[in-house]
DNA sequence: GTCCATCTTCACGTTTCCTTGACGCGCGGA
DNA sequence: TCCGCGCGTCAAGGAAACGTGAAGATGGAC
């Protein structure tokens, strides 16, 4: 397996001992470990973040002074940094409630530091995955479907779509304001089927005086222009009797 | 809090009650659950080529056939959707090992139905973090059968059978309108018998005026497509004289 | 007004799907 | 044994839907 990214990491433990031997624990993994004993040093050291953010704090419930659900609270009410609750407190209904106000994981002590270890690593993985860059607000944002393989600039109406086979060369080229139409109604629900009237109304000003072939056409010049074979599609598939969908790829990491 | 978005959610579980049991919790919280009984049909059902694909699998370990751990490898070979594991293997090294072969969390059997749905809920949280909300319209559920051995899409039509014996591989395919209405009537009260004239209703748009043999070539050809054999059926059983049923192979104790 | 991009309709060949009829088999009763 | 009946299965139309090319219609820019 891929050896996991350094993070850095908050960990809240007012007994010393523990606090060290955690701290050792994910130092071994390659992690830059924080320890404090209280809550207040927990937040404080949370509002530090100097240079490098807080990628993930480790959360004892039984502290001295400020209790581990405010904690948890505060970090909430700062942004979405994964929190994993370590506590004494194992019973169900504690467990719930700590996940229920937003912890990503709930270990009971005592516990073996090599499954602190893999849970962090587990939500360390996950927190990782889905992180996007800054989306750039423009007023249609770019569209990019099939893995990338098509990206369209809806504002310019241009495109570009990387080919199939290796070496081969990609193309681009403009399309139609109805073919525009039809391809963002689609992608809006990647893998749904919609029917012809529902595309209808994206592809035309006047859905209800319209015979509905005109769907068709659009979908045929569209795989036209696109490289989309309808007999074996990686674009838009055809449901007889049904309608259209977008073929949906699985997370594309 | 947010309202927590609907998610597709695949169970994988051998024990028909506990699997029910799972479904029904996870139904409350809004999810689309699938329920399969072994490993094969698990794989099976996660390439099924849905309209939606699944946001997450909870997966028991000790499994008939195919074993949990490969089930885990062959997800993780397909993309990173989150998995959850609920396994009666509890000891440290099994959990432990769990987490690092990828999945996102552990739950121990036997566990509260409401830290599974608490757990499954923060999972979910993490992994849509970054992900722009989608306005989820209510799709047609996926339907599974005969413990996930056929799990079928109603939107695209396309179904997944496990294979029966050991090295035999998933088939699948597509289903005709007709077809699919026949299925979904049967599967609509399991175990019940249906006359033809009911299924008539559900195959053809004008039962009146149609022979009811129209029913038998529609069950003869599902049943070629989806390897049922009439002499010893898995799946829809000839009652002579009265009509047709699904076989129910989960009863409601 | 013309010109141009785009939309819409139509026509034709192909594919998909439904429905029917025919034939064979097994079973029970005359 | 012969017959009638219900069911499984196959193949043959036939109706409807789809892919596609081309022609006409529309509407805006100039």
């Amino acid at each position: 397996m891929a050896r996991p990214a350094s993070a850095r990491i908050l960990v809240v433990e007012d007994e010393p001992r523990l606090g060290e031997l955690v701290r050792l624990y994910l130092a071994r993994d390659g992690h830059d470990v924080i320890v404090v004993g209280d809550g207040r040093a927990a937040i404080a050291a949370f509002d530090a973040q100097a240079a490098r953010p807080i990628d993930l704090v480790v959360l004892d419930l039984m502290l001295p002074g400020l209790a581990g659900e405010a904690v948890l609270a505060a970090i909430r009410d700062r942004g979405d940094t994964p929190v994993l609750i370590a506590s004494a407190k194992r019973s169900d209904l504690e467990r719930i409630s700590g996940l229920r106000m937003g912890a990503d994981d709930y270990l009971a002590k005592p516990y073996n530091p090599n499954e602190l270890t893999a849970r962090v690593a587990a939500i360390l993985r996950r927190s990782r995955a889905g992180r996007h860059d800054e989306p750039v607000q423009a007023d249609e944002p770019m569209l990019s479907v099939a893995d990338g393989r098509l990206v369209l600039d809806p504002a310019t109406r241009r495109f570009t779509v990387a080919g199939d086979g290796p070496g081969s060369s990609p193309v681009g080229g403009r399309l139609t304001p109805g073919e525009v139409g039809l391809l963002l109604a689609l992608a809006r629900r990647p893998g749904a089927v919609l029917s012809r009237d529902q595309l209808l109304e994206a592809v035309t000003r006047r859905p209800d005086e319209v015979v509905d072939r005109v769907v068709d056409v659009h979908v045929a010049n569209l795989r036209r222009k696109l490289g989309d074979d309808p007999a074996d599609p990686w674009l838009i598939e055809t449901i007889p009797l049904t309608g259209y969908r977008l073929i949906a790829t699985r997370d594309p990491a």
